[in-house]
DNA sequence: TACATTCATCGAAGCGGTTCGACGAAGCGG
DNA sequence: CCGCTTCGTCGAACCGCTTCGATGAATGTA
């Protein structure tokens, strides 16, 4: 392989003339510079990347931190990974992909080996073990999720609290009394995913606000469990005329089991939901739904990294984003 | 940042002592061994990855190229990108992930600068434009999806025509004179998927030469298309007893159609697909089918690639392995 | 007891870049 | 025409680690 010592000998100047050649720091006469991109272009020379980051420190690239719950459902989680990867190389920085089961322990790797000059966290729980590991480490970090503890890094998440807000206003505005929610699963909250409990708080305080009753469920992530969740639900609440879904696998779900039932909707039921736009296109689903942005999340994350990482310290204090939830009505309510 | 001057200082030795103690390569009196990890644990040394690539050249990384086009249906990909992650790292190897729109420049970048100990090709086309890059390159490269010439890279795939010589042979076990088939968008065989013509192409021959009838269709990637396709179809060929659907996206709109329809499976109708597991399991899918094993072929990619990365030359000559399909009867057929 | 091994360790070179300070040549104002 | 900048280039140091060859001490052998 080509090296920068190599070009230099080809184009009869020395290793920095090269290397100034190739960063523009200092002025090169026309010609120099000509012989230069000759010889490179004869020899296929390609900067070293390791070598580059020992010099500079900077690796260019930044850590994605993806957990798989085994019972997660998978397609919006890609949504994700895909916008970090997409903005980050669009910033020039390549994406070190890590999805070991010990998230903390991969922060600490990756940071402290300064295999990456920033990291991404994505699905941050509550009291997230790897927080402390990434807060703890030299570069800086960001986080697509709400944690407990916001200080020292910079937090991109959904609003969720607003968005039940803003379902049961329009739930409240048709005249509806009487909803029931389905939130993500159990274990989610166990885990420690903020957003059920930030989401099913929110409408169970607006409602009791507008004196509506509201029943909450969890949902399950597996079939066949959430077919015959939403059944007993249904069973059980004869009486409800809205229902809000807060998890994909059961929206995904509750066309067929609706269909099973006989459930007009929304002549029989008025349906609200909470899913991205992507998810809500491939399930095609017809529902009302506040359209959560998983591409938006993802880049405003890596945007805000690479503002710190180019300049550590001026890039103010830490951030907390949350994005305003929009309802896309879709008709599904009446 | 510690390095391993500092450790060697606070140890009492030299650097290349304290290198030795880490890799083990020369034998180090029981005494200084412990000397120096007591430094490492005091200082929280770790290996400069950076430099670490730069003298030995070897990364300990892998690229992962994914593309991402527009019209695909997202699930399927991540259980790719998981498998190979997870069996990377468990060979101590991490992931340099891209998603580039322009793939074979992604390869050279990552090649030619030494950013990456080999690379695994997704969703590798009949003529795929990285293919060329990747050989040209100095490591090694694996591919999930078999390319029209499989010289110089290990590759790894499903056996798509003996999937659907399965799936036929058991359609005509059962009795079934005419069938339809929907396989990929017209557009992903246009692209060069050849996993659509190799599956479609069994098929016929194969349904030929026991004189079944088999239509065949393009399926559609997004909804409302899907599902007018469906409807579409099996209104034009109201005699077929069976239909072989070869399209995630269809396969999982279909329950829905054939509710609205009013048509009984297999009492109607027989179905049988091709999926994974994964993909079968989130979206509840009752349909007989061969399962398609992502999480395998990605490990078996990743574990060529390495054993390749470890003995260049001596691990054989070029590699395809087509796994072998097996029909998992959810008795969606009669 | 002398000599050949083995063991434990060290110093230096090298991996492939970047960057700082120096320096001669050219350009400039007075 | 002289002294001062600016321009273009070079050499050397450095980034943090690995590895080769050398060396003195300890051990084994005859």
């Amino acid at each position: 392989m080509a090296t920068i010592e190599d070009v230099a000998r080809v184009a009869g100047v020395s290793r920095s003339t090269v290397s100034y050649a190739l960063s523009g720091k200092r002025s090169i006469s026309r010609a120099t510079q000509d012989r230069i991109e000759a010889a490179i272009a004869d020899l296929g020379f390609t900067v070293n990347a390791g070598a580059r980051a020992l010099a500079t420190s900077q690796t260019m690239s930044i850590g994605l931190l993806s957990q798989f719950h085994q019972d997660e459902f998978a397609p919006a989680m890609l949504q994700y990974i895909r916008s970090v990867s997409d903005a980050a190389r669009e910033l020039g920085y390549d994406v070190l992909f890590v999805t070991d089961t010990d998230g903390a322990a991969a922060v600490k790797r990756i940071t402290s080996s300064n295999m990456v000059d920033g990291v991404v966290l994505l699905d941050v729980t509550h009291a997230d073990p790897r927080l402390g590991l990434l807060r703890a480490a030299r570069q800086p970090g960001a986080t697509v999720g709400l944690p407990g503890d916001v200080e020292g890094l910079d937090i991109f998440d959904l609003d969720f609290a607003e968005s039940a807000r803003l379902i049961i206003d329009h739930l409240y505005g048709l005249g509806h009394k009487e909803v029931v929610l389905i939130s993500p699963p159990e274990h989610v909250f166990e885990r420690g995913g903020a957003y059920g409990w930030r989401f099913r708080d929110a409408a169970v305080e607006r409602a009791g606000g507008y004196g509506m009753r509201i029943h909450t469920y969890y949902g399950e992530s597996q079939q066949p469990a959430i077919g015959v969740t939403i059944n007993s639900i249904l069973d059980a609440r004869p009486t409800a005329t809205a229902l809000v879904v807060h998890n994909d696998a059961t929206i995904a779900a509750l066309p067929l089991v609706l269909m099973a039932r006989g459930v007009k909707v929304p002549e029989d039921l008025s349906v609200v939901s909470l899913y991205s736009t992507d998810f809500g296109r491939i399930f095609s689903l017809p529902y009302t739904a506040v359209e959560s942005s998983p591409d938006v999340l993802g880049r405003l994350a890596v945007e805000q990294l690479v503002r710190r990482i180019n300049d550590p310290g001026h890039a103010g204090p830490a951030v907390v984003h949350l994005i305003a939830p929009e309802l896309r009505d879709r008709g599904s309510t009446a």
